[in-house]
This record gives structure tokens, sequence and C-alpha cells, in this order.
DNA sequence: CCCGAACCTGAGCAAGCGCTTAGGCGGTGT
DNA sequence: ACACCGCCTAAGCGCTTGCTCAGGTTCGGG
């Protein structure tokens, strides 16, 4: 059975990428950084898991580097888009927030290797490339901190300290990229339905949203 | 049991490491683990901050890898204890709760060169030292899971899912390993503090505790 | 005064690294 | 027919890596 392959949508994340070797290269290159990290990876290694020479691999990218620069900034561009996603809807703040964490956190779990990558290599990346990285982080972080604030603003929350726990909520997220296991028990759905109101208790929300009836 | 020898305690956390060059090459060793990760950092680089010549330190050390698991090994060891002197008090299981991640979250934003080493350098241990290490850090979750057990036993704590709330309280603490920065803005007192709070509103406990009167 | 143990260095080895180069192969336009 | 171009490989270059080893220095005890 040969693979009929699907080059664009949400379900196959490197479609954008083109050339199709570049593509699979740069799998390969998730794949290895994220088992084994940046600077324990060869780009032999590389090359080999895409089935190619190691020289093929300079046709395509110009440096080792350059291959996760493009690795981190798709990585971010998509996670990024998944928040500001939900943080754009209209409705409560405390359903933006916890659609927010829940599809933040689903991406974490379900693309744990890419954001693996994505999360804790930061600085193998060079000066320019990093700073670059950063910035679309400070989005992030303003997303999050935007839907807080409005929450408190409108009374629906209590925060005492915002961007403090605007820092621990997205921190809880990330982290999740660093323990989840396919292999284990949560599946990526189980664990954003968690974290999601384990987050509305952190910012005091007055009454869980969804549900509208029952209150025990 | 052996005469535990303390040169100096909590305060010089590397006391017990024995001959001082070796205290130097391991002091050494966790700042340039902690700057550019494991793999990145060389021999030579690690012997050159303590001021000695390369081949010094594979007589202290028989390996790159075990000077690394001694970090891994005595910082994990640190940082249970840590938690385990909070958990064994007496009293409320909020108030212990409280006082363990404030503890654990302090070490970690004080001690944040050894954390990132302890917490970000596991794969990079050989088999047995893994696996060694892996049984300390289920150690901490047994611990943080009996206190929140406890609470939702006395009726103090509401929990739905005690496994998965034992796991995102660690993963929140560890995190802070990767973000908190000793030029920040925060100590890391202020971070323990804002993290009990936010800790103690994750497990649903009843009534805050300390600060009997005071708001705002 | 010398001895042996503990500690450290200069020089360097084999292996592996990121990356380059010269060239081959297959399809397309003319 | 043939030149061209995109894609790929075999071979290997220059360098760095973890680690070794013969030899030197320091120092307490005899």
């Amino acid at each position: 059975m040969s693979a009929a392959e699907e080059t664009t949508g949400e379900d196959a994340p490197w479609g954008e990428v083109t050339p199709e070797a570049a593509r699979r290269l740069l799998v390969a290159a998730v794949d290895a950084f994220a088992e084994r990290g940046y600077h324990a990876t060869t780009t032999r290694d590389i090359a080999g898991r895409a089935g190619m020479s190691p020289a093929a691999l300079y046709i395509h990218y110009k440096t080792k580097e350059e291959l996760l620069h493009r690795i981190s900034k798709l990585g971010h561009e998509r996670a990024l888009s998944v928040l500001e996603a939900e943080a754009d809807r209209e409705g409560a703040a405390a359903d933006r927030l916890a659609g927010a964490v829940r599809s933040f956190v689903r991406w974490h779990a379900e693309r744990h290797t890419t954001a693996r990558v994505v999360q804790y290599e930061l600085d193998a990346l060079g000066e320019e490339h990093r700073t670059e990285i950063v910035a679309l982080r400070r989005r992030s972080d303003a997303v999050v901190r935007r839907i807080i604030g409005e929450g408190v603003r409108d009374g629906e929350f209590d925060v005492p300290d915002v961007p403090g726990t605007t820092l621990a909520v997205l921190s809880l997220c990330i982290d999740v990229a660093r323990w989840f296991n396919a292999r284990g028990s949560r599946t990526p759905d189980e664990v954003g339905e968690l974290y999601a109101g384990l987050v509305l208790r952190m910012v005091g929300a007055r009454r869980p949203p969804r549900e509208p009836g029952a209150a025990r």
C-alpha cells in the first residue's frame, strides 16, 4: 500500500515544506532532535533517517542550524495560531481561556516531538534566529495575558498577579512537551481537558464554563 | 550509617564533594552544562573554567558522563530532601502542600543552574545511571501525591484526578528551572509564594492557610 | 635526605564532526 | 540529438571531540 500523500492542512503539519525531499529531511530532523537533542544529533543521522546521503542535506539547507530554525519557526507559528484562534473568539474570558489552554496543551501533546524541539532547543539557534523566535514567544505571552486581563477587568477572574499567573499558565502548558509520552495512559484530549480545568482554578474563575446545570 | 561530614551545609551546596579540585571541576561543569547543555559542553571548557588542563578532569572522574551523573544524583537528592522536609511536618494538608511547593520552587529558582542540569539533561545519562535517577524522581512524585491524597481524604481538597493534578503541580514547579532568570524582576521567595497560592487553587483548597486577615 | 603517593600537565591519538567538492543520472525544452 | 537543470552520491577535508599517557611537581613521614 503506497501512501496517498497529503500535502496541505492541519493534519499534515509539514505540508508547506516543498520539495518533498526537503520535507523528508525536516521530518527526520524533528525526530532526531526530539530524541537526542540538537547537539547530539549528527547530520549523518538526519540524512540516514530520510534515506539519503549526508551531502543531500546541504542541497536543501545551508547548515544544520538553518534546519533547526525552520522547524522552530514553523512550530512556533503553528502553536501561536492555535492559541490565537481560541483567544479571538467571542464569549466569556473563562471560555476563551479554557479553550486556549485546551488547544495549546493538545497541540503540545499531539505534536510533542515537534514541541520538544521548539521549546527546548531555543539556545542552539544563532543570535539572529533566536531573537526572531523570542519575538514569536512574546506574542504567545501577550495573548494569554490579554485574556486573563480581560477576565479580571470583567470581574470573572480573581488574579492578584496577572503577569505572574500568565507566566505560570504558559509554563504549565509548555512543560507538557517534556513529560508527555504517546505510549502513556493519557490522550492529548484528556490532558487538555484536565489542564483547562486546572487553569480556570488558578485564575479563580467565578463559575466553571460549559456544563451550565451541574453545580455540586 | 557513615559520619556525615558537612563542610558547610545548605549554603555551600557542593560541600560534600571531597577533594577540593573535584568540587571546582563539578561546579564548573554545572555552570557549563546549564549554559550550553551537556552535549555542547567540551571537557576542555569544563577544565578551563576550573583553571586546570583537560587531563586533570580524568583524575577525578572516569568520564564526562560520570560528572553529569554526580551532579544529577546530588541535585535530585537535595531537591527531594527539600520536598520531604516540608511534607513530613504536622498540620493540615493545605499547609504542607503550600510549604512543599514554596520550598521546592524556591530551590529551583535559587539553584536554577543546577536545577536546569538536573531536570533537562536526564537522557544524556547512560542507561543504568538514568534508571537510578528516575527512581529518585518517582519518589518526588509519591511525596506530592501523598499530600494531595490526604487532603482529599480529609475533605480539605477537591481534586477529581489526583495523579493528573500531581503531575501538573510537579511539572509547574520543575519548569521554573527553565524560565527563571537571576537578573529578572522576581526573587525566588516571591515565585515560591506565588506558586504556593496557585497550587492551593489547583487543588481546590477550602480556605487559604496563613494570612488570616489581610487581603489586597 | 629520599621515598612514594597524590595530583597535575603537555602532547597527542583515534574517531567523529559539519560541511564541500566533483561528478553521475534522469527528465525536459528545443 | 543535445544542452541544461534539479537532485543526488562517493569521497574526503579540516577541525574538534573525549580521552590517554609519560613525565613532572608537591609534600608528609621515615
